[in-house]
RNA sequence: GCACAGGUGGCCGAGCGGUUAAUGGCAGCAGACUGUAAAUCUGCCGCUCCUUGGAGCUACGGAGGUUCGAAUCCUCCCCUGUGCA
């Protein structure tokens, strides 16, 4: 058994409040997943990120399978007990990757042809590769190697993407299936397997959109991501697509945003009906100074906070929070101590992960107030 | 005391007759960050005015001098480092 999906509630606005049951961890949905790209929430500990309340992070297949290698992982017994991570994971495909490293790349039919970026030697990722890579690293959830859209994409140019993300979803879950018995932990977990999302793309045309969803429900994946998006487009377009592409996925498998986003957009899309998301903002944005706070963005560098006694946030009672003060993170800040974006991590994944509990429980409340009506 | 080498904007450090308010770096101030090539990147950073663009003032240890023109050349002085006494 791959994963098992248990809808609890669902409102009117199309909410869902569900749990995700995965070989490593059942999730409480709608959540938030931290990204540890290279095996490593950057500048959190596992123990620290468990402590949060994190029930599942990201790795990335190009990074890792790059160093140290995806072979060298199976054989520490998989990613899972490599990191030290005994909850669950996901794994992006790369496919982000062949947009955000355009300049190191070539793409075809076949697959797409990496320079490294560590030491500019060239790699060759066809989604069967992907999918090997990722069998390896053994994450609960795996995703399809697609193209991620760039935008602006003309429609000519949204189409050919399109066309070769449809390809590559296919073989994507056709090489997956066959091997998916490989992964590390396959027999250890009762003979559990990972579970395979395919991921929507199509750019802002809704048409494509729609399309692209409908040949990835054909096919039958274990749960569908919404991607490229979050690369540049207005925000009421993010919205237009998701609200666009959500009822077009069956309601029972997990629904996944990719790459998104500010805290009040992932607290909206949890309410749309949004299961999954993902983004690295919380923790680049707190290695760069910037804090998420309830009165809003809190640019921690700032001279006025030099010496402010307060918490970052006055409402967070995060370990952060709890502890130290605002002129104090601003001091790590300005003297480059690494602690500074350790502690502005935690709080804004906190801060996270804070948000999506309370979506959880007010899409019950919401829930439970509609049935006494 | 003598001999070398030096004294440049908050700091370090280029420049060695004009295009120099003066390259860089650091520090400082502010901004950006959305499936992580990001502990990164961008802008500002002598003073005073006005609207962008600019105008004026003050600046390369100090004082003189040479020159149309000096941070850059000359003289004296002050200070620092190293070596010798």
């Amino acid at each position: 058994m791959s994963l098992n999906f248990n809808l609890m509630h669902e409102t009117a606005e199309g909410g869902r409040r569900a749990q995700i049951d995965l070989p490593h961890q059942t999730v409480e949905t709608p959540v938030f997943m931290p990204v540890g790209t290279a095996g490593s929430v950057k500048a959190v500990a596992q123990d620290v990120v468990e402590s949060l309340g994190a029930e599942i992070i990201l790795g990335n297949t190009y990074h890792l399978y790059l160093r140290p290698g995806h072979e060298a992982i199976r054989r520490m017994g998989g990613l899972h007990k490599f990191i030290s991570w005994p909850r669950a994971m996901l794994t992006d495909s790369g496919g982000f990757q062949v947009y955000s490293l355009a300049q190191l790349r070539k793409v075809s039919d076949e697959g797409v042809r990496f320079r490294s970026h560590l030491d500019g030697s060239s790699h060759f990722f066809t989604p069967e590769h992907s999918m090997d890579v990722q069998i390896a690293l053994g994450a609960d959830i795996a995703m399809a190697f697609d193209e991620c859209t760039e935008y602006p994409a003309t429609r000519e140019r949204a189409e050919e993407s399109l066309r070769l993300t449809m390809a590559w979803a296919r073989r994507s879950l056709d090489h997956f299936r066959a091997h998916r018995h490989e992964t590390p932990w396959h027999d250890e977990l009762g003979g559990r397997t990972q579970s395979l999302f395919g991921i929507v793309q199509g750019g802002v045309y809704a048409d494509l959109r729609r399309e692209s969803a409908e040949r990835l429900v054909e096919m039958d994946f274990n749960g569908y991501a919404i991607g490229g998006l979050s690369v540049g487009e207005p925000r009421e377009a993010t919205l237009e697509v998701i609200a666009g592409v959500l009822p077009l996925l069956p309601k029972d498998k997990p629904r996944y945003v990719m790459g998104v986003g500010y805290p009040d957009e992932i607290e909206r899309y949890a309410r749309m009906g949004v299961d999954m998301m993902d983004c690295v903002l919380p923790t680049r944005a707190a290695r760069h100074g910037l804090l998420f706070t309830s009165e809003g963005r809190m640019n921690i560098k700032n001279r006025q906070y030099a010496e402010d006694r307060n918490p970052p946030d006055l409402a967070c009672d995060c370990m952060v929070c709890r502890r130290y003060s605002r002129a104090y993170l601003r001091h790590l800040m300005q003297a480059g101590e690494p602690l500074a974006g350790t502690l502005n991590s935690i709080h804004n994944l906190a801060f996270y992960l804070g948000i999506m509990r309370r979506a959880r429980s007010s899409l019950t409340a919401i829930d439970s107030l509609t049935s006494e009506r």
